[in-house]
RNA sequence: GGAGAGGUGGCUGAGUGGUCGAAAGCGCUCCCCUGCUAAGGGAGUAAGGGUUAAAAGCCCUUCGAGGGUUCGAAUCCCUCCUUCUCCGCCA
């Protein structure tokens, strides 16, 4: 959610920042709204002072043992006003409101130009690409060959786009979310957190995936409004929900090892092979909850976390600056991790690390205690994949292949996998 | 799932249908006193919003959430959420 008071006074730098990303901003409209709570708000707050310093009075003569029939029959026409003005203000309220939870963040300067990821720009390439004297299988192949990746299971289980995973994928699936959760909580400096799996309505309006992207989430059948999470960062970031922070206490760093289920509606046509599009898998995701001055600074560190992970799995991948175009709805700017996949012959989105700013803080009542102003302000809010587990295991199963169909596993692995240096089948 | 008892400010905890945004205590901040320490005295101490160029001031909202009764609700009624105790069930 953006700041209120900035649609107000800078209506037209918002439209403009907007317009960056495609979004066509009704400002006319907007201000009409705007200017019409205006006029209901006042007006509905006179009523109610009225109301309330007449009963007062009303109290007052009744201590005194006045007859205060007359002063009541007064009142009582105020509260018919006072209601209609009231139900008035609240449909404008509720316009308003429905307006402001529709509007993406706005984009920091530094973000590219462009309209979708063909315009997404290079930052950085780390790693060699390896090259093979054979043609390089994807993971469906290998795993075939190693007799421990299992579709069709998945199928009988459930439907396509999900996945049985036997033997040492199975271990190895395990053994790269435990690698990737040792080392923020030992090195990076992260606090491991155990999370609810199901959320309410209310959270994921939080960090934005409601109202707007219901589609893509998997609703349970239940009295309440429950989800499925499609990202640890929904429960993580939304820990500090309706909170005060303390600065003393910032920066909060959270990491979590979870599910993720994703509907995934509006890609039915894309990555239909394999374990790259699925509707649950695992993520080790981070969360950083940092003071405003820090973010920008924090995004960087928080990538090269995410980074980190690759460089020890010995993945060739590069950094991506995403575009205006390309940039999610709660972020002000994005940085993709994309992995090399040599079956693919591209590289592929492995993580993806965001700075949110006080776009999600807005929405959740996320707030610290700025020791200068002495007042709540909105803190800001970062997440990143450290990385998705399935599509790591994806990159080292196709960057390790051999001739032989057998797999060479990175050597940070080893000690996860009960000393197993090569999967074979 | 069944029965019962609760949800009040950073925390603990009072609260009569009317002057209650809410006693008191703790914590915190500032000041005074005390030659250190300890103790004592005084003042202050919720959040959100509107008005304003901004501030001051003024006003509105908030006592788990949402409805209702009433001139007036923390207080009465209804629904929901949640915490605790006992029973049942279960990992």
């Amino acid at each position: 959610m953006l700041d209120a008071k900035l649609l107000r006074t800078n209506l037209d730098a918002v439209t403009q920042n907007l317009a960056r990303r495609g979004f066509t901003l009704d400002s006319a409209g907007l201000d009409a709204l705007e200017s019409e709570r205006k006029t209901l708000q006042l007006k509905v707050e006179e009523l109610r002072n009225q109301r309330k310093t007449r009963s007062k009075s009303i109290g007052q003569a009744k201590a005194k043992g006045e007859d205060i029939a007359p002063l009541r029959a007064e009142v009582e026409t105020l509260g018919d006003e006072l209601k209609e003005t009231e139900n008035r203000y609240e449909e404008n309220q509720a316009n308003l409101r429905a307006i402001m939870l529709s509007l993406p963040n706005l984009l920091q300067d530094t973000v590219p130009d462009g309209e979708n990821e063909d315009d997404n720009v290079e930052v950085r390439r780390v790693g060699d690409v390896p090259t093979f004297d054979f043609k390089p299988l994807d993971h469906v192949e290998i795993g075939e060959k190693l007799n421990t990746l299992d579709f069709e299971a998945a199928v009988k289980l459930t439907g396509s786009r999900f996945v049985v995973l036997k033997g040492s994928l199975a271990r190895l699936h395990r053994a790269l979310s435990q690698l990737m959760l040792d080392v923020h909580t030992e090195q990076h400096g992260y606090t491991e957190a155990y999370v609810p799996y199901i959320v309410n309505d209310k959270t994921l309006l939080g960090t934005g995936q409601l109202p707007k992207f219901e589609e893509d989430l998997f609703k349970l059948h239940h009295d309440q409004d429950f989800y499925l999470i499609p990202t640890a960062e929904v429960p993580l970031t939304n820990l500090v929900a309706h909170s005060i922070v303390e600065a003393d206490q910032l920066p909060l760093k959270f990491t979590a090892h979870t599910p993720c289920f994703r509907s995934e509606a509006g890609s039915y046509g894309r990555d239909i092979r394999g374990m790259i599009r699925q509707h649950q898998f695992d993520k080790v995701e981070m969360v950083q909850i940092v003071r405003p001055e820090d973010s920008v600074s924090a995004l960087e560190e928080l990538t090269g976390h995410a980074e980190a992970i690759l460089r020890i799995l010995e993945l060739p991948y590069r950094v991506m600056a995403l575009c205006a175009g390309d940039v999610g709805a709660s972020a002000a700017r994005t940085y993709d991790l994309e992995v090399w996949l040599p079956a693919q012959n591209t590289y592929r989105e492995i993580s993806s690390c965001s700075n949110c700013e006080g776009f999600q803080a807005r929405r959740m009542g996320a707030r610290w205690r700025n020791p200068e102003t002495g007042k709540p302000e909105p803190l800001h809010t970062l997440n990143g994949s450290g990385l998705a587990v399935g599509r790591a295991m994806v990159a080292v199963l196709e960057n390790g292949q051999q001739a032989d169909g057998s797999v060479r596993l990175p050597a940070a692995l080893w000690p996860y996998m009960a000393g197993i240096k090569v999967l074979r089948g």
